[in-house]
DNA sequence: CACTGGAAAATGCCGC
DNA sequence: GCGGCATTTTCCAGTG
């Protein structure tokens, strides 16, 4: 009989090591992110405002993104291919 | 001179890109996340239990740092260097 | 009936005004605890290290709780029910 | 002489214990404003816009209180005495 | 698909 | 007055 117990446990730690892994490399990212948002204050831009920016290009990001998505399924619809991706 | 409406579009539009290209490797790593647990799902790993496992492995880990922090604070208070960083 | 553009007035006037006691409160009290820092800090205490104490304490008590749920967690794993609450 | 120590400690304690009492006070409290958010939610509110409702209403009042401020500087100047408080 | 719980963002506070 | 830290609020993914 294999050691199944052993074979979880094994799979276990494979799986906690690489999510610790994966959220430490995660946190690293918000860190720089961080000191991006820190390095334009110091030179002299508004933080606050420059998160609003950011966050307004990501939903018009969305949003074009759903609009594309419709177009394709229109497309696909009428036999058509989408362009590229 | 590059400004418009008095500020530096240039300086601007570097760190909107930046913090932009750096939320897109956060949320690739968030996803790659995603991967593992359900990966691990498949494998009868119940998930509910997997983040408890972690999180409880973080504020382990959380709670020895606010240890360290505070022994520090207690050195300094008693006039004592803490051991380098 | 007192729906005012499809809303019930007097609900919302009700909700609205327990909410702002209760922050109200919650306000005074943090208050209080601005005292109790001031005091301490007015007889000698360093402040920011009580406010590590507290904050260790708090985290200790936050991953005892957290070890008893993952206990849970295993026991119903296990088929076993937890001990009444 | 007087055991200082003994005493540092006693005030020490006394400290810790009425902060994390006020905490808990405080703790409650927000957990009294959840349940009252969830009672408003259950009567068909949409808590996000009940939020932002006393949200506005919290910024009016200051707004007022600031008025009320300076006008009682005002009236300081001109040898007035307040209405009330 | 609504709800709960946890992560992220925003705000406010304290100390320097 | 500012920078860092803690708290609070908001948002989103996971779950049933």
């Amino acid at each position: 009989m294999e050691d199944v117990a052993g074979v979880a446990a094994d799979q276990l730690r494979s799986i906690v090591e690489r999510v610790e892994r994966l959220e430490e490399e995660k946190q690293a990212i918000a860190e720089d992110i961080k000191e991006v948002y820190a390095e334009a204050k110091a030179n002299g831009f508004d933080t606050k405002t420059l998160r609003k920016v950011i966050s307004l290009r990501k939903v018009e990001a969305n949003e074009r993104q759903e609009q594309e998505a419709i177009l394709d399924l229109y497309m696909q619809a009428l036999g058509m291919v989408p362009p590229s991706a």
